[in-house]
DNA sequence: TATTGTTATACTCTATAACTATA
DNA sequence: TATAGTTATAGAGTATAACAATA
């Protein structure tokens, strides 16, 4: 008789709560979405445009694993606002090229570093089990990616 | 000289990997929404609604982190799929309760049982590392839930 | 012919405001 | 009068298909 059918190994039950520490971290997230007035797909997009970098739309829709045919918009609302431009790529004329203005690398740096904060379940647990936190998600992204 | 203005603390730095690999998650979810044709809040209602109990729709808008005017078409799709169903509230004539049906129920249980599998990242790390992960994260979930 | 980005279309999620039927 | 849920509306994300300009 187990208790709920779920998360019996510990790789299992970690994800769980990961998954439960994000969807509780939602409220959080849209907040801060709301302070910039960014969508979160803007506010994704624009974490991708490092400043002084440029990216094709077509990079642009694969790191935002979405169709092309959307970045269109989102890149069109963000550009509306002053925040990024479109410019012309020197081979092929076909591509547009994405790179943040001035004022986008400024809200850019804002926005990073709100988002950057760890929510408080995370910011009140003692420096060691952070630092255990750390270095098993290091473990983890260091084989995969 | 700082690397690059960010990560100072472990927790910090936990935060961020967390926020990466829920990010390189993102088309893993997408595919196994494809899966059941279930869009992202449809599969957070179902995962709301255990089986064998009932939530108001005042219950669900405010676990689904919107407002009550959306729940309306999210519990209007999945009713037109039969995976759920809008009952009586005994005493008051106003609120209706959401209940899954036992069509509903069978998707639920496989839809859960799909997200559940954590992804290659975390499965792939020695049991230990695991181990560490879910205690840390058990420790940060039990202070603020 | 093939590819980059756009447009057109249709569906879902989102919030606000106005409405209904109850209470 | 207050509340639970609905409807209306408008904006944003989503995929598919058709299209223009360029390769």
């Amino acid at each position: 008789m187990s208790t709920d059918g779920l998360a019996q190994d510990p790789g299992s039950e970690a994800w769980a709560l990961m998954v439960r520490l994000f969807l509780s971290g939602r409220p959080r997230i849209a907040a801060i979405g709301q302070e910039f007035d960014l969508s979160p797909m803007q506010i994704h997009a624009l974490r991708l445009l490092e400043p002084g970098t440029e990216l094709p739309m077509s990079a642009l829709a694969e790191s935002l694993v979405c169709d092309a045919s959307n970045v269109t918009g989102i890149v069109d609302r963000l550009e509306g606002r002053g925040l990024i431009e479109r410019r012309g790529a020197p081979r092929d004329r076909r591509v547009k090229m994405i790179a943040v203005t001035r004022r986008g690398a400024g809200v850019r740096e804002r926005l990073m570093k709100r988002m950057a904060e760890p929510p408080p379940a995370i910011a009140a647990l003692p420096r060691a089990d952070q630092r255990a936190l750390r270095d098993a998600l290091q473990k983890a992204l260091a084989s995969s990616s």
